[in-house]
DNA sequence: TAGTGGTCTAGACCACACT
DNA sequence: GTGTGGTCTAGACCACTAA
C-alpha cells in the first residue's frame, strides 16, 4: 500500500487528524474501494511511527461518519454505497455555496420583537424580552429555495439589513465571535399557505419541507431559533446514522 | 457533588460506558442544570479511581449526543435547552414503541423482483439480480402513518408475511443475524398520490413527508435500501448536529 | 492458535482562557 | 501564573473471529 505519508510533527495540525484525512481522501478517490480492508490499527501505528491509541482515533474519525465498520477479530473495511457528502452544522448558505450556486437574500423583515412563550423558551430567556426577528426568502440563482423566520436574543439587536443581504446571517454571527455547536432539528412537512406560494413561485397549496432549529453556541448558550420551510423540489436533508 | 458511582470493575459494562450513563441521568434529571459546569477531567477520575483518558472518553460520549460543550481553558458545561431524545438507527416500529403507541402492519406486497438500474446502484448489486420487494402500510393504534417500500438482497427471499405482520422489518433483520452498522438518508417532502392519499386516509393532494434510506450492515454490506413517506401530521425528524 | 479490534493505565507536554 | 481541555506515548490485558 502506498500510503507514505508525510507526518507534519511539528505544525498545528493533529496527527490523528492528518491520518484520518489521508485515509478519507484514499476511500473518496477509489484508492481503498468499497468492501477492502485497511491495514490493521497495530502496523500502521509502526509504519508511520504513531502510537496505537492516536491510530485508532483517526480511525474512528472515519467510522463516525460513515464510510468505515470495524469488527473486532476481523478487522476494519470500507462500508459499500456511494459516498454522499458530508452532513455537518452549515447554513442554507453554505450549502448553496458549496453547490456552485449563487446565493441572494431578499429581506422580508427585521424588527424587535417580544418573545412569546414558544419563542423564550427555545431561546431560554424570559418572556417578554427583547428578540431580534428576521424573516427572509432564500435564493438560489435567482430562484426562491426557502423562507425563514429567525429569533436571536437580545444581544444582536443591531444586525443590519445590509449585513444579512451580503451574507448568511450564520456569517453574520462568526463575524460577531459566534461560534455554533449543538444545533437540534426537527424536520417536517406541510401544506404552503397563499403567502409562502407567492413567496417561492410555487402552486398554491404545494407541499412544503420544514425544519425547525434551535442552536447553541460553544458556551451552550441558545443564539439563534429559526423556523424554516423550503421548496422540496429543490431542497432536501441528508443524514448519515452510524450505530455505535 | 453526589456522583459517588459504584463502578462495576470486574463487570462486562466499559468504565466510560458507567461513567457517562451516570452522567447523561444527572443532566436528564436536573441533577446537573443548564449551564452547570462539570468537575474537571482530572478531578473527575482521581476521586472515581480511573484514568484520565477514560474519563475523557466518557464526557466525549455526551458532548457528541449535544447535551455537553467543552472548551479549553474553561471547562465543560451543560448545554441549555430542553433535551429531546437522542436519535438513533431506529425503525419506525422502535419510534411507535417507545412512544407507547401499539404498531401494527397491512402488508400490500410481498414478491421477487429483479433490480431495475437505481435499486441495483442503491444495493451494490448487478442489474437484473433478484431482489425482494415489500410494500407496507404502518399504522400507529391503528391509524395509518406511513407506506413503506423495502427492496432487500436476493439472501432475504423467503421472508414470509407473518413475520412482517408481527414484527417490524429491521426486528426480521435482526433475527436473521444481521445488525445494522450504517444508515444514509435523504428527508424531502412531495404531494400525496390519489392512491397514498387513500392507503394513509388523508385528502388528496397533501404533504407528505419523504425519506429515503440505505442501510448497511456491520460488514458494510447493503442490507436495505427503502423509500417511504409519512403523514407529516404524524411523524417528523429530529436531528441533533454537533459540530467538531 | 494467531490475529484483530475494545478497553484501560499512568504518565507527558502543549494551547488556551482567565486572573 | 494557574487551571482547563487537547494531544500523544508505550505499553497492557481482554474478547472475539477465523483457520
Amino acid at each position: 500500500m502506498g500510503m507514505f505519508m508525510d507526518l507534519e510533527r511539528s505544525g498545528p495540525i493533529p496527527l490523528y487528524f492528518q491520518v484520518s484525512q489521508r485515509i478519507e481522501k484514499a476511500i473518496l478517490s477509489g484508492e481503498l474501494p468499497a468492501g477492502s480492508r485497511l491495514e490493521n490499527e497495530v502496523a500502521l501505528g509502526q509504519r508511520l511511527g504513531l502510537s496505537r491509541p492516536t491510530v485508532r482515533r483517526a480511525i474512528q474519525e472515519i467510522v463516525d461518519k460513515g464510510l468505515l465498520v470495524r469488527r473486532r477479530g476481523i478487522g476494519t473495511q470500507v462500508v459499500h454505497g456511494q459516498v454522499t457528502r458530508k452532513v455537518e452544522l452549515t447554513s442554507l448558505y453554505d450549502d448553496l455555496t458549496n453547490t456552485h450556486k449563487v446565493p441572494s437574500t431578499h429581506l422580508l423583515t427585521l424588527e424587535n420583537r417580544v418573545a412569546d412563550a414558544k419563542t423564550a423558551e427555545r431561546l431560554s430567556v424570559a418572556e417578554g424580552s427583547p428578540t431580534l426577528y428576521i424573516r427572509r426568502v432564500r435564493l438560489a440563482d435567482n430562484v426562491p429555495v426557502a423562507v425563514m423566520e429567525n429569533w436571536l436574543p437580545e444581544e444582536f439587536i443591531g444586525i443590519e439589513p445590509s449585513d444579512l443581504v451580503a451574507h448568511g446571517l450564520y456569517q453574520v454571527l462568526r463575524s460577531r465571535g459566534v461560534t455554533m455547536r449543538v444545533a437540534r432539528q426537527h424536520i417536517g412537512a406541510r401544506k404552503s399557505t397563499n403567502e409562502e406560494s407567492a413567496l417561492l413561485e410555487i402552486e398554491k397549496n404545494s407541499a412544503l419541507l420544514t425544519m425547525d432549529r434551535t442552536a447553541f453556541d460553544n458556551s451552550g448558550r441558545a443564539v439563534e431559533f429559526g423556523q424554516h420551510c423550503y421548496r422540496p423540489d429543490l431542497y432536501s436533508f441528508e443524514v448519515t446514522l452510524v450505530e455505535k
